[in-house]
DNA sequence: TCTCGATGCTAGCACCGCTAGACAATAGAG
DNA sequence: CTCTATTGTCTAGCGGTGCTAGCATCGAGA
């Protein structure tokens, strides 16, 4: 019984060495420099037995999104909850998002962009991605006016930011100017 | 003399067929599925063909963008001009936005979620590019509101645009309710 | 010690973007 | 009208992709 436990064991510690090797080599040199040839030499073992843990590389990048929503959400509470009123928690909430995507853009990638096989805004959506939607709308719920339904107003606020962090880093919006945006939406967005 | 300019005409013409035919085919089965191979089975001619008009796939998905940015910004400036007030022109103007992404995405996408190798919000930005931000600009630089940067603003508000169109699309905002998420963010961002 | 099932491997499929080099069509010279 | 030179297009192939069939090896339990 604990030899098959034993296996388990190192089943599930496989798992977390091909999620976490994925999402290095998606950092060092972009999601299209991890193919499974890459992926399963850095991990030492063979194509086939990527198979073994995922249906194919769309699972692989929903496994790296499932982790950084939960990073994300840890994040996001501890920004905002270092600020003081409702005005300055919105600010450093926005500010905490987009410095996660600008800091890690391939898992920003593998939860926002890519097909990672998640269901979104949904019963079964995963519990890490409805926890950090939940993290925006502790913040985002008490600024969102009379009258506004919280979870609409969290959605269209995220949207924004959503916009921004792409648009900004494929070099469709300027880098500078990125904090007069932020306040621009934290100003005008929420009710004050 | 004639003779060149002939062949100069069928060739801007088959240039033209290829672009389109690259459009038909991204938004018929995805830009996935427009492949080198299927595009010059499409056009009815080999492979190799595509490359003595553009260096490679990412300048089709940018032909493609070129032609699309010029479009929206036509279908923008209808929008717009056929309301009355500025409340009226900023939402006629999203609303427009965002019906031009649900009904062309492949289009949308070429312009702003994949790669086509253009430069964008710089001198050398092609004009199409330029006439569509112009577009967004004309109306909502009215609203953007006593000193805030006429520019700055319509980057923040296109911003939230493509966020709500993105997530929306990829599944990851539920269609429903689109219409009042739009409302917020005009009535909200704008300065009326 | 032997058997048999689990496990990871090699090899290969059909497809991708892209290109070298052979070949055919055609414009212009004589 | 013929010949040549150039232009244009094609066939074939390169190294890569995601994914999988089927074989070999290893180790647990009898």
């Amino acid at each position: 019984m604990s030899v098959q436990e034993r296996k388990e064991r190192e089943r599930a510690g496989r798992e977390r060495l091909i999620v976490a090797t994925a999402r290095e080599l998606a950092e060092e040199q972009g999601w299209d420099a991890v193919t499974t040839r890459r992926l399963a030499e850095r991990i030492e073992y063979s194509q086939p037995v990527l198979y073994s843990h995922f249906r194919g590389k769309r699972e692989i990048i929903g496994a790296v999104a499932l982790d950084g929503a939960a990073e994300m959400a840890v994040a996001l509470r501890a920004a905002s909850s270092a600020a003081d009123g409702p005005r300055a928690r919105v600010a450093a909430l926005a500010r905490a998002y987009l410095d996660y995507a600008v800091r890690n853009p391939a898992v920003y990638d593998a939860m926002f962009r890519l097909d990672g096989g998640l269901a979104f805004a949904r019963e079964d959506t995963p519990a890490p991605l409805k926890d950090a939607f939940a993290a925006l709308l502790e913040t985002l719920g008490e600024v969102a006016g009379d009258g506004v339904h919280p979870g609409l107003f969290t959605e269209t606020f995220w949207a924004a930011l959503h916009g921004l962090a792409t648009l900004t880093r494929s070099g469709r919006l300027p880098p500078e100017h990125t904090d007069v945006r932020v306040d621009l939406l934290v100003d005008r967005l929420a009710a004050l």
